[in-house]
DNA sequence: TCGCTAACGTGAATCCAATTCATAATATTC
DNA sequence: GAATATTATGAATTGGATTCACGTTAGCGA
C-alpha cells in the first residue's frame, strides 16, 4: 500500500477543521477531492478511517493511529523544509574540513572555536584520514575546504590563500648541528628526519630542499602527533623540520635549538581549497577571514 | 514545497542502490523516471541533492540530511502498515469500555488483567464520565463495549448476554428492616437510599421496584465508590441496593444483614454491548466469553 | 413529521503530474 | 579511444488526483 505524505495532511485537516467540507476550504481542494482522497486511502488501508455515523465525521480508532502517525511525521517534514530554506539563504550549512597538514591542528582548534559561536547552525567536522586524495574528496562533496600548502590548477576548486610561514629546522642543543646558523639539505645525510608520515610530495623538507637536491637522510621516522616529534627531537632521538608556528613553544626552550633552511628566505603560503561555488558562501568566506586573521595573531602572542 | 514519501523512498532507494540505473530497478521504474523525480525535487527544494561530477552519483551534504530524515520517517511508515495489516486480520485493535454500572469495576479488572496476557496487542481501557450516553458513544466509535444491564433495541448494537445476578437489598444490622425476611417497595419510604451518581433508569432499585410502585426514599444520596457506600451502610447512615457480587464480603459480616427484593425472584442480566461489525472479532470475543466465566467464578470462590 | 440546510458520497469528465520511450550526453574502464 | 555504464532530456503517454454536477444522508427547528 503506498500512504503518501498528502494523505497524512488530509487526516490532520480534517481532524483539526473538523469536519471534511472545511478540512477541503482549508487546504483550497473541493470536498470533493477530499472525500475521494479518503476512500483511495481507505481501500489502500483495507478499513474505515473515519465514522460516518454522525455528521460532521470524525476519526475512528484507525483514523486516529494514522493521526498520531501524522502528527509525529509532518513537523519533521516541516522542520526539513526550514532546514533547507535555511540552507538556500545561506545561514546553515556543513563544513567539513580535511587536512594535508598534520601541524595545521594546532591553530585550526582555536580558528574552529571562534567560528562554531558565529555560525552555530553550521555542522563542522575535521576529516583526517583522507590526506592523500583529499581533493578528488573535495569534489565528490566528502569534505568542503581542504587545508593546503600545494594548490593544484584544478577545475572546480578555489585556493584562497590563508598566511605564509617558514618551514623551520629543529633539533636537540646536543646534536651537532646545532654549530650551524643555517641548515642546507647535505646536513640531512647522516641525520635521522622525523616527519608525519605522509607522501613525501607533501613535506616541506623535501619538496623543498632535499628532493631538489637529490640528498636522502640516514633515516626517516614517521610520527603522526607533533608533540611526539618535539619529545623525540628533544632527546636528540633525530632532527626535524615543522612549521614555525608550532616550534614558537620551544624557541625559548634551551634544550632545542632551531634554524633556518638553505638560502634563508624559504616562505611557503597555506590556502583553503574550496569548491568554486561555496567560495562566496557567507559562512566560508567568514572561515577563510578567521584562518587568515587567527593564526598570525596567536603566533604573535 | 512538496515533499512526498515516494522521494523519500526514491533517495533511500538510490542511497542504497549506489547509483539511479540501480535504484530504478529496485523500485521497478525506469531510469528516467527517477531522473525526473530527482530533478522535480532538487527543484522544489531548491538546491542540488546529488554531486555528479563523479558517475554513479552520491548524496551531497544536503542529500545526506534528506536521507537522515527518510531513515527516520520512512520505518515509521512501515510499522504503521504493518500495525494496519495486524487490524486487518485482527490481532491487535482497540478495546474501550464504558461502564454503566459503577459496580462493575470489582470484576472488571480480573477480567481485563486476564484478558490483556491474551491480547498484549490490543488497546486496552476504561472510559468512565460518560455512563449516560455511552450507547452514542458507541456508535460515534468513542468506545468500543459498553457494559450494561439495560439493553435498548438499537441499530447498529450487539448486546451479548454476560452473566445474571440478584440486585440484593443490604442495610445495618441495626436498621428496623432487619427484621424482615423480604424487603418490598414500601419500606424505602422511610429510608435513606443510597446509590452510585447515575439516573434513575439506570439503577435497578428505580427500575425494577420502587419507580413501578410509585415510591419515594425519604432520602437519596449518590456516592461514588462501593467501599464508601457500604462503609455508611454499616454505620447505618442509609441503606442500599447492591448486585449480589459487590456485597459477598459483607454476606458474613455481623454488622450487615442482606435480603432479597419484593418477588424474590429478582433477577438482572448484564449485557456486553459492541458494534455489530466488531462482535465477530476475535479479541471481542475473547473478551466477552471471559466476561462470561470469570465473574461467576469469582463469586463462588 | 415535515422540510430545510449542512455535510458527505458518487460517477463522469478533466486536468496535471509522474512515468515511459527513445535518444543524447557524459563519465568510466580497459 | 572504443566500449560500456550511467545519467539527462524532450515528447508522448498514462494514470491518478481533482473538479463538476448531482444524489444521498444526517441534523435541526418549526
Amino acid at each position: 500500500m503506498y500512504i503518501e505524505l498528502r494523505h497524512l495532511r488530509t487526516i490532520r485537516a480534517i481532524h483539526q477543521a473538523g469536519g471534511l467540507a472545511r478540512a477541503a476550504e482549508m487546504m483550497n481542494m473541493t470536498q470533493s477531492a477530499l472525500s475521494h482522497q479518503v476512500a483511495g486511502l481507505e481501500d489502500q488501508v483495507g478499513m474505515e478511517l473515519f465514522v460516518r455515523r454522525s455528521k460532521p465525521m470524525t476519526l475512528s480508532s484507525a483514523g486516529i493511529r494514522l493521526l498520531r502517525t501524522a502528527d509525529r511525521i509532518l513537523p519533521e517534514i516541516s522542520a526539513l523544509e526550514e532546514e533547507f530554506q535555511s540552507l538556500r539563504t545561506g545561514k546553515t550549512g556543513r563544513l567539513h574540513i580535511a587536512i594535508q597538514c598534520h601541524a595545521c591542528f594546532d591553530w585550526l582548534f582555536a580558528v574552529l572555536e571562534m567560528f562554531r559561536h558565529a555560525w552555530p547552525e553550521v555542522d563542522v567536522d575535521i576529516r583526517a584520514g583522507l590526506a592523500f586524495d583529499s581533493f578528488p574528496a573535495l569534489l565528490r562533496e566528502e569534505v568542503d575546504l581542504v587545508i593546503s600548502s600545494n594548490p593544484e590548477p584544478l577545475a572546480g576548486i578555489t585556493f584562497n590563500p590563508l598566511f605564509d610561514y617558514q618551514p623551520t629546522f629543529v633539533a636537540s642543543a646536543q646534536n651537532p648541528l646545532a654549530a650551524k646558523p643555517m641548515i642546507e639539505a647535505t646536513d640531512f645525510r647522516d641525520q635521522t628526519l622525523i616527519s608525519y608520515p605522509v607522501s613525501r610530495d607533501k613535506l616541506d623538507v623535501f619538496t623543498d630542499l632535499l628532493t631538489p637536491a637529490k640528498v636522502e637522510p640516514r633515516a626517516h621516522r614517521l610520527v603522526e602527533l607533533t608533540a611526539v616529534i618535539l619529545m623525540l627531537v628533544g632527546s636528540n632521538r633525530g632532527v626535524a623540520v615543522l612549521p614555525d608556528w608550532v616550534i614558537r613553544d620551544v624557541k625559548t626552550n634551551a634544550d632545542y635549538i632551531t634554524r633556518p633552511l638553505a638560502p634563508g628566505n624559504l616562505t611557503r603560503r597555506l590556502y583553503a581549497a574550496t569548491r568554486d561555488e561555496d567560495a562566496a558562501k557567507p559562512f566560508m568566506a567568514h572561515f577563510i577571514r578567521l584562518g587568515r586573521s587567527e593564526p598570525v595573531k596567536l603566533q604573535r602572542g
